[in-house]
DNA sequence: CTAACAGTTAAAGTTAACTCTAAGTCAAGA
DNA sequence: TCTTGACTTAGAGTTAACTTTAACTGTTAG
């Protein structure tokens, strides 16, 4: 298969209906269409762009800048270097976090190991 | 020195004074005392306990929970085991935590690799 | 044919975590 | 003494990211 309604895609990408018509009134999903009746089908590349957000989401970067890494993304070849750009700069920012988290995990080890 | 005005703390911690005086508000920070002028004086005990909050806060802890986990600390060797368990309860959300950024690590590097 | 259901929209409401404002106080320097 | 500046408070405002509501519509099972 390759059309979902909003429920069946919501399931597969664990979001909430609410939120997948919310990402495309902010628009970060562009492509997503409507069958005669006026409903929304997801195709496999909407699946692909939405996990992509996730993990864009996931790692710390706001919806605007989701965005306008979207708006680039649609404008092709012609914007490719600053997409990269964008997304080496985010690889940083990922990395830095990483240390941290693990800078923290050892204060939280610690202390646990205290014992007081 | 061992006292600090809330500008001081402020810079020491990397906080804004609304910030501190939020938290305190909030409940985290219930050992900050006043000056005769009824002005805040930070202890290195308060810069050492913000310290730890934004561990916490930085691995995702609510403030709701952080306080939760506080007032637990405020009871002292009684509530040790409680405490103890949020901790290692967190520690565990900590460590899948950054397993998932790895995973988003990847996936934005491959992207990157893409060059399309 | 009709009732139930799954969707639609615009707009309002919610939550967490700040962030700021307004009005006031106090200590210190000219 | 006067003013300046750093603080105080209660409470209002902000922002991001949803989340819900209300009113409505097209599809389908009986």
């Amino acid at each position: 298969m390759s059309l979902y309604t909003i429920a069946q895609a919501s399931e597969e990408v664990d979001l909430t209906p609410y939120t997948l018509r919310y990402y495309e009134k902010e628009g970060l999903l562009p492509n997503v269409t409507k069958d005669s009746g006026g409903r929304r089908k997801y195709h496999d590349d909407d699946l692909q762009r939405i996990g992509f957000i996730k993990c864009l989401k996931g790692t710390g970067m706001s919806l605007k800048q989701i965005k306008e890494y979207g708006d680039l993304y649609e404008q092709g070849k012609a914007k490719f270097k600053e997409r990269n750009a964008m997304l080496e700069e985010h690889r940083e920012k990922i990395l830095q976090e990483i240390k941290t988290q693990k800078k923290y995990l050892k204060m939280v080890e610690a202390k646990i190991e205290m014992k007081i």
